[in-house]
DNA sequence: CGCTAGATTGATAACTGTCAAGGGCGGTGG
DNA sequence: CCACCGCCCTTGACAGTTATCAATCTAGCG
């Protein structure tokens, strides 16, 4: 594997920016977040950071590439059932006492940090940064219920649509699109096990998106050409990612 | 509307069951609970108890009946997310400085107290109160992961059968069953909203459970018959459900 | 005792899954 | 630098599941 750029300033990017989107921090909670970085490590593909039963203590951050939390069937079916993007912390402590009833595992390449049970702490012990972080957690909850509602009561088509949606404005939230484009550098089994369908039927909706003129794939980019039609279309309401920030009373 | 004995000790009777299933609770706690009972109403079946777009405060307590949190689509679909049974408590300050991304209503009559902001300060400012609410949300989190997987990858029977074997469990954790048994008040149409499916489907998989020998219903009452073999096919494992309690240590 | 919401059932259509066979692209090793 | 390999994407034919539409039945309730 290759050796890439050290992790620097890496954490606190997309971490800091996105916390700063929950909570006014100041220099000194980014300063804290920094000292997280140390933990920083490249993690490939398709690697366990957490698997079902294991004892969860401190937090994880995600400050490249696609995670995600996920069950299996005995039959080998999966269910993922969020994704960790650039930005994303799992607090593992909130657990406390408890084992993990489902894995987090990489979509893609990630550089991770593990913050340690005593760093996590710290950082909690930071009011504004508790704050952003329980936010966070609130917004993950909602985003929790929204895939319900995706899975349940959405064709296939308006799923994918929804989700593209979805992951535009949380990627934004991070700075990682371009205009109504970003990076979706995973596959298309894993939308499948996202969508609840088959990578099969994932490839033909994503046809007719794309014949329709609503999304372009190049690579692993993806454009949404239309975005207010897929938004229409999908009935994507993106309340339940903002927090109302306190106005400045 | 009939009028019902008064809450009197209804409402500690499930919520402090519950909540002691969750934390190590005192004599002060129960009576920080029951204080709360003055704010015990009965609800009749169908009726909001907060829409979406509400400023939420307080907190809400089911001790009677069954409530839902639900979303709906412009063609007036409707998508159950979670349920409230007896016991059940959802922290409505927890989404302080925001609203409602969704709605709870009750599916049948229910018996709910209001606790007011101040109310609910004074219950998260007691150390085991706030540690077994803290675990219940995170149950509850953990069954909204539980239904992605239910929605995503599970036929409709199975989805039907891993519904029930969970509402035992619930139940159970607050003296509501009788053996493999409880009252399950509500429509087949709850059911096909809950499940991601039609009423008409709802129907036929559960004759299908019910010619299998695998539950009966009587009226509102629900029986497991072959519990084992219900959690088998639905791949149930209650894990999720339950937290670790602090050994005496 | 009539009413009405909910439960059942049948026939048919639509959607999504399954199975199978290429096709394309990037990465690896010679 | 090129051929090979493997993973993923595509596509077609067909099967299975679930939704729709419609009618009837049933039980709780006023």
């Amino acid at each position: 594997m290759k050796v890439l750029p050290g992790g620097g300033a890496a954490m606190s990017g997309p971490v800091l920016r996105k916390l700063q989107g929950f909570s006014r921090l100041e220099e000194a909670d980014a300063a804290a977040l920094a000292m997280c970085e140390a933990g920083t490590r490249l993690v490939p593909a398709g690697t366990d950071l957490i698997r079902e039963g294991d004892r969860p203590e401190g937090m994880l951050a995600i400050t490249e590439g696609f995670a995600c939390r996920y069950k299996l069937r005995e039959n080998g079916a999966r269910q993922i059932m969020a994704y960790l993007i650039p930005g994303d912390v799992c607090d593992l402590d909130i657990s406390v006492l408890n084992r993990m009833d489902h894995a987090i595992g990489t979509l893609t390449t990630c550089r991770v940090a593990r913050i340690a049970p005593e760093a996590s702490r710290d950082l909690r012990s930071r009011p504004a940064l508790a704050r952003g972080l329980h936010r966070a957690a609130i917004v993950d909850e909602a985003i929790l219920r929204e895939w319900i509602m995706n899975l349940g009561r959405r064709s296939a088509v308006e799923r994918l649509a929804h989700l593209f949606c979805e992951l535009l404005v949380r990627m934004r939230a991070v700075g990682l699109t371009c205009g109504n484009s970003y990076d979706l550098p995973i596959t298309q089994l894993d939308l499948a096990d996202t969508t609840g369908m088959t990578s099969v039927h994932v490839n033909r909706s994503l046809g007719e998106l794309r014949r329709a003129g609503l999304i372009e794939r190049k690579g692993k980019r993806l454009t949404l050409c239309d975005l207010a039609r897929l938004m229409e279309m999908a009935e994507f309401r993106p309340n339940y990612l903002h927090r109302e920030m306190p106005t400045a009373a």
